[in-house]
DNA sequence: TTGACATAGTGTACTGAATACACTTTACTC
DNA sequence: GAGTAAAGTGTATTCAGTACACTATGTCAA
């Protein structure tokens, strides 16, 4: 079976940027390629758009088959077309960026165990195509909504600390927050809960969790 | 002659929403469509990307066609991809918006003068496609772009004054800016610079004239 | 020539948000 | 019960954003 047109057509692929937050390191999900080009090179989870998906759909089908998780935060990066960008065919990507809470990161036993890694963000191998441009795009985007919306609120568990949220804004941002000041910033959103619980965790006093409570949306701040 | 592929592949296109300013009013470029699907209905320019163009290479085309202008501001604002955003074949969207200085807009001769026309953002008859849509996603961006960047020098001429350049604030953001604080913003950010020059304008003081210092770029700011 | 007109141009006081900064609390461990 | 390590808390300062009203100047018409 054949597709004909009167002109040639770009192939079209979603990637998708799957960060998490593992052990205080902003992490992404790496599959090494199994197919020319750039055979055996590690790149981002992506595939071609079926014909009766649309692009936000194709993006969770490739997050859903390679982390098995699903209705986790989802938002289009940017569209990379540069005629070369394939050295062999002409293939558009429209890249999506993706935020997986840290208890919901089981990768699917599915996937061949070799080919599909968590990597830490600050030690990226080479990627194939021109993934790294995509990756440092997505890493700009997900630092500058930090500062504007409560986008961080999507990497947080059910239920965390106020020193966890810290962790990921340190992490993220790369560089230290105030504790007063960030108490007193992420308060004032009202956007998390005091639960009643605390969690103990070593030879010092435990903290009061926390929850989000709209867990769904992400508000855009002042 | 007719191109084929193993798989059945979208068609990928360029649409380009062209703000300018003219007459104290924000207005952007339509077409009327000569073909099929939505016949007779008002559209953005665009077209399909070719083999060996890039998208933004594509984007400027259309521009370049439909107005005469090159080297205006051009950036990339979101890719549409719904399965039935056409009704008739699949076909994927990459919208780009330019900013063109209202000196700077003759519209080409070429095209055929019934079909082509600034409106009014505020009076858009209803579009094709998802048109709409594209369009006030654009404004949006523009509008959010004020805030945070020097997007706004893009509208401007050679020379301008002061209150040109709030008159294009005022119209992006529909609300009326304090004339000092506005002006203390601006020239803080130090980005234009006044000439010697004055502008006579009517029965009253003339303005000083300002030039932009770096007008290819957009800076962002704070 | 002079007075009305219309837009250009200018400064200060106030308000609220962001920042800098250090000690007390608490549960666990030894 | 003393040491440990992270949790939790308040105030003073700084800076940016905002509110606000009058003077300056060239043109035009009487």
């Amino acid at each position: 079976m054949s597709y004909c047109y009167d002109y040639p057509r770009p192939g079209v692929t979603t990637d998708v940027v799957m960060f998490t937050i593992r052990e205080d390191t902003l992490q992404l999900l790496l599959i090494k390629r199994a197919a020319e080009p750039y055979r055996g090179r590690w790149a981002l989870p992506g595939g071609f758009v079926n014909p009766d998906e649309s692009l936000e759909a194709a993006a969770a089908r490739e997050l859903e088959e390679e982390t098995g998780v699903s209705g986790v935060y989802l938002e289009q990066l940017y569209t990379y077309g540069a005629p070369d960008r394939d050295p062999r065919d002409r293939i558009i990507s429209v890249a999506y960026y993706a935020l997986v809470p840290s208890d919901r990161l089981e990768l699917r036993a599915a996937s061949d165990a070799e080919d599909v890694r968590w990597s830490a963000f600050d030690e990226l191998p080479a990627l194939a195509f021109d993934h790294d441009r995509i990756v440092q795009m997505a890493h700009q985007r997900l630092a500058a909504k930090l500062d504007y919306s409560t986008i961080a609120l999507q990497f947080m568990p059910e239920l965390f600390t106020l020193g966890d949220l810290q962790d990921v804004y340190e992490t993220i941002l790369r560089e230290p927050q105030d504790k007063r000041n960030f108490r007193k910033r992420i308060l004032a959103l009202d956007q998390i809960e005091a639960t009643g619980e605390q969690r103990r965790n070593g030879a010092h006093r435990p903290a009061m969790l926390y929850r989000v409570k709209h867990p769904e949306r992400v508000e855009i701040i002042k």
